[in-house]
DNA sequence: CGCTTATATAAGGCAACACTTAAAAAACCG
DNA sequence: CGGTTTTTTAAGTGTTGCCTTATATAAGCG
């Protein structure tokens, strides 16, 4: 699963702010994001599942419990990925490149 | 549709991705994805659609071609999300918060 | 050991989405 | 005007993904 279909997901998103103020239980993400978005303990432990198998967490046990932490490797790369689109905010309205073709010069 | 379902698409990121270089016209943008995903022209056409709807691309007519451009609202949006992780690989590998709970002190 | 707690997996149903083909809309051109 | 080009819209179909309930696994506890 691609690094955006995995952040297409509201619930994993959620999950992800949850573990990005640090390392969390399992059971306590499953006890907000049922509060929040209304869904099972098991849909919330496939969303984690996914998260662990795409990259973006990875898991310790401890005891019997499943201490998850955010990985960062594929949230880089989608950070990666939005920096050519960067040139469009950070520096004012115009991007970094011209379109370069033959058609251009109506920039009215 | 939310900024993260749109770029869940491969497509429709390829499609920013021409875009990112300047405006383009509809059917120059059909022919580079047609020929590198092997999708039919009214396809294209609808991941234009949804482009367009969720604010990613501007559209402008000239004639009878559709001039799209990139509109950087959303993908700024998604930049802001992102923020958040950062502390994560742009200053070592130390998240800039720790876990602030009684069940912390375990970085081993 | 049996019961409870914590978490994951399995199997099945339903809705969302991306594709297809067909047709419409609109500008251009002779 | 009639035909061609460019693009969009419509309708139908198949697949994928998320959810549910039920069950498995495994550790803790008395």
């Amino acid at each position: 699963m691609h690094a955006f279909d995995v952040l297409g997901d509201p619930v994993r998103r959620r999950i992800l702010e949850l573990l990005a103020v640090g390392e969390q239980a399992s059971g306590d993400i499953s006890a907000v994001i049922q509060d929040e978005f209304g869904i099972s303990q098991p849909a919330v432990s496939q969303h984690l599942r996914v998260l662990r198998e795409s990259g973006f967490a990875s898991v310790r046990a401890e005891g019997t419990r499943r201490l998850y932490a955010v990985d960062a490797a594929p949230l880089r790369e989608v950070d990666a990925w939005l920096e050519r689109f960067r040139g469009f905010w950070s520096s004012g309205s115009t991007p970094s490149k011209r379109n370069s073709r033959e058609e251009s010069a109506n920039a009215d």
